[in-house]
DNA sequence: CCAAAAGTGTTCCGTCTACACCCATGG
DNA sequence: CCATGGGTGTAGACGGAACACTTTTGG
């Protein structure tokens, strides 16, 4: 090691993961107990250490993959947290993602071998350290971004109705919107693609089902909900 | 220590500050060479490594403080970068900062002690590392708070024309706007205050210089532009 | 007297909002 | 047959965009 970094202090790193979950018209996320001191028994978010062989947002790609088992998921850096003391047993910085995955694609086996549980957001217990601080952040993020990206559809199976669509916009922003309103925008975005199927599992008359075209959506990219 | 940590690795963590100013209506960011390896020449921003008795953004308080000697600046995170590989060096996370300050409130004599220059965003040079990338993302972040938040007249003197205002909405965003709508706009907000001086320096007739008032601000916060 | 920047309103158009009724079906 | 959620259009309000000329004064 060269003489420009020997005066200085190395500090832990971990990474924190606020994953989104949508269900009975309820944006959820995913806590658990943590099983360990410091904190043993408070709510927490999971989380993992970063290791020297590995980029931070990999860190929080295992760390998601090894709860969730889901592959390709949606995530975001959501910031750093560096207080001193934010830790209770050492120094450890810690990077916040959040990540969106669809309440379904979750294997619950995995889900109770790691002790998660699905929270309503209104309705979350006090938590570990920094982490309402973190939740509180990733959901001011995410209510910005759902306006102009589609980010969505990552809470939704990939064939939804569109007023599951609307429920879950309702459910982030916290106020319920005018349904043609609504419906009217998603007319106009053609990369939300209308299929052939009925959904009847919310009502006699059944809802159609539709569908996010990635490809149509790469090649005009007009978002606005 | 206790177990829990025993077995996970400490890294380096530094803070890298994105410094803007504004001059010559033009928007800049203060910049300098390397003084030591690795990368020792190359153009880089202003960074240390946080230590273990300061949180993260006070790290970020301190570089910036031992750098421009002003005490109350504007800061915001921009984020963590986290490749493995983004220090040629030793294995170092840094979390990126960006400041905004008056160009006329930074010491010159600091400046040159420090090596630092003003760059212009359109002619930056090729810099150090992930330097680049960290620029571009407080650019992009600058570019969405500055119509929603009053952060433009921190780069401004605590008088400024409207011309002044106007030039520097320009160049944070790449085109012209039209003078009278945006002066529309700027009579909507009553915290933008008009005063009864007058300057001279840009025209032969005189512009009336105004001030923003942070305490009618803060009262009725309707921030549009 | 003229160049150079400051200052000032109106019209038009497109977008967002508010709003109410019929449809299809399972039970 | 009726309760339940699905589906559709229009009119009026509002906000944003386009646009040109007068004023002041130092040199």
């Amino acid at each position: 090691m060269s003489k420009y970094y020997i005066e200085h202090q190395k500090i832990f790193v971990s990474v924190d993961c606020i994953i989104f979950g949508f269900e009975d018209n309820q944006l959820k996320i995913l806590i658990g107990r943590r099983q360990m001191d410091p904190g043993c028994g408070e709510w927490s978010l999971s989380g993992g250490f970063v290791r020297h062989d590995e980029s931070v947002s990999d860190a929080a790609y295992r760390v998601l993959n090894q709860l969730t088992g889901i592959n390709q998921l949606f995530m975001r850096q959501v910031g750093a947290f560096g207080n001193i003391d934010r830790d209770p047993g050492e120094r450890v910085i810690s990077i916040a993602y959040c990540a969106l995955i669809n309440v379904k694609d979750y294997d619950k086996k995995l889900m109770e071998e790691h002790h998660m549980e699905w929270v309503t957001l209104n309705d979350l217990p006090p938590m570990y350290s920094d982490h309402r601080q973190m939740i509180e952040q990733a959901l001011q993020m995410m209510r910005e971004k759902i306006k102009t990206e589609p980010i969505s559809f990552r809470l939704l199976p990939k064939l939804f109705t569109l007023t599951q669509l609307q429920k879950l916009y309702e459910a982030v922003n916290g106020e319920e919107v005018d349904k043609r309103n609504f419906r009217k925008r998603i007319k106009d975005m053609d990369f939300i693609e209308k299929t052939q199927l009925i959904d009847k599992s919310s009502s006699k008359r059944g809802a159609a089902l539709y569908r996010f075209n990635t490809k149509a959506y790469n090649e005009e990219q007009k978002f606005k909900l």
